[in-house]
DNA sequence: TAGATTGTTAATCGATTAACAATC
DNA sequence: TAGATTGTTAATCGATTAACAATC
């Protein structure tokens, strides 16, 4: 019955949450370009979505209204995405495997620009015990309740597509980790406090060639 | 006007093509568990989805109805879903990016699995070229139309998170590529007759910690 | 048999799109 | 100024949820 006056009350859709990235990284290319000012429309046009949608999303994001026959300056309405998006609050991750995925994972820029700060990574394999990639240290993977617990650290991110996940899983919660972004094609159980966001590879594959058939008719 | 009688022609909304995988999934798990039938309630309680959604949407896929208090056979749903996925389609797949990520990608079990067959790699960097992993091939970029003209593929995997995206989006498009999947955070622009898929790490990070963030409240 | 679970039609809810006045 | 583009209210469309009879 309050009204909801906190920050970020919007009802933002799941839809709209993926769609705001899209936009952002668009942008970006343009700020690259050298341009200073973008209409909602053009966006609309270039990634081909509708352009009522994107003004207001515009709408809704933008801290500063947007002018008519100019559009949003680039500038204030990254960072205004970059709000919305959570990119300012730093959060600390782990990584569970540092194999060929996880390695990769810790070389990925990116992490660190947009507020993610991989502070180490986990193994059970000996040889990889104090290697260092890209400046992240692997641990063996017993250390991982005292580190996580110590640290306060609430993400992790699964990067072991083979097996061993769900009792990685159930290792993370136990140790304090509530929200864990999974690359393996298992599906994983975890209590209701937990979240998990699953990035499946092949399942986006399978999407991409039907969106291609799709195309074709 | 026709009456629409092709094999799928359904109204597959995006949401619901993103749930089938997250059921199948979990219900491959079951199997793993030695369990023969699951009804849709089940599924719907585990994944704390709504029960009618789930019930509905497992009408929609399954070759044969469900029984009342049994539900439905895991084998037979299985093969159901899979055919909704195209994972039995055979679709031959290139890498672009032949660095960790492209070598993560080379050694992914699933691929295989699911109806993709991941033939080569291509790089930059002559010290790759000629290598392989996982019995796939690094081959000079510089091959790459030919080699996608010849054997006629379709569909590529862009593993270059640095940059040089859109140059070999470019490429990829001229060589006769209609869908890529994209792990770059850039924005890719390309012709309307090709599809582009995003894995945007970063973006997905953020919201997985949006919505641990919603959930705390 | 009784009742858990099904498939399906109808009702609701939310997201997308249309329309339009406001304005730089 | 004229008109491109904005913000916003209303209409439409589609997806989710409710309800319920059918049935193993």
């Amino acid at each position: 019955m309050e009204p909801e006056k906190s920050s970020q009350r919007y009802k933002i859709s799941k839809a709209m949450l993926e769609r705001i990235p899209k936009y952002y990284y668009y942008i970006k290319e343009l700020k690259r370009r050298g341009e200073e000012y973008i209409s909602s429309a053009e966006v609309a046009t270039a990634l081909r979505l509708n352009a009522i949608q994107v003004r207001k999303e515009f709408a809704e994001v933008s801290s500063v209204a947007g002018k008519p026959r100019i559009g949003f300056r680039i500038d204030t309405l990254l960072k205004d995405m970059e709000v919305f998006l959570g990119y300012n609050n730093i959060d600390e991750v782990i990584i569970v495997g540092a194999g060929r995925l996880g390695q990769a994972l810790m070389f990925y820029d990116g992490f660190q620009k947009y507020g993610f700060n991989i502070v180490a990574a986990f193994d059970n394999n000996p040889k990889l015990f104090g290697m260092t990639f890209n400046e992240k240290p692997v641990l063996d993977i017993n250390e991982l309740p005292q580190f996580v617990q110590q640290m306060n650290i609430k993400m992790a991110i699964i990067a072991l597509p083979k097996q061993y996940t769900q009792e990685v899983a159930n290792l993370l919660v136990k140790s304090g980790i509530k929200g864990i972004l999974n690359f393996s094609q298992r599906f994983l159980e975890v209590p209701e406090d937990v979240v998990v966001q699953d990035i499946n590879i092949v399942a986006t594959l399978a999407i991409l060639a039907r969106n291609m058939k799709k195309r074709q008719e």
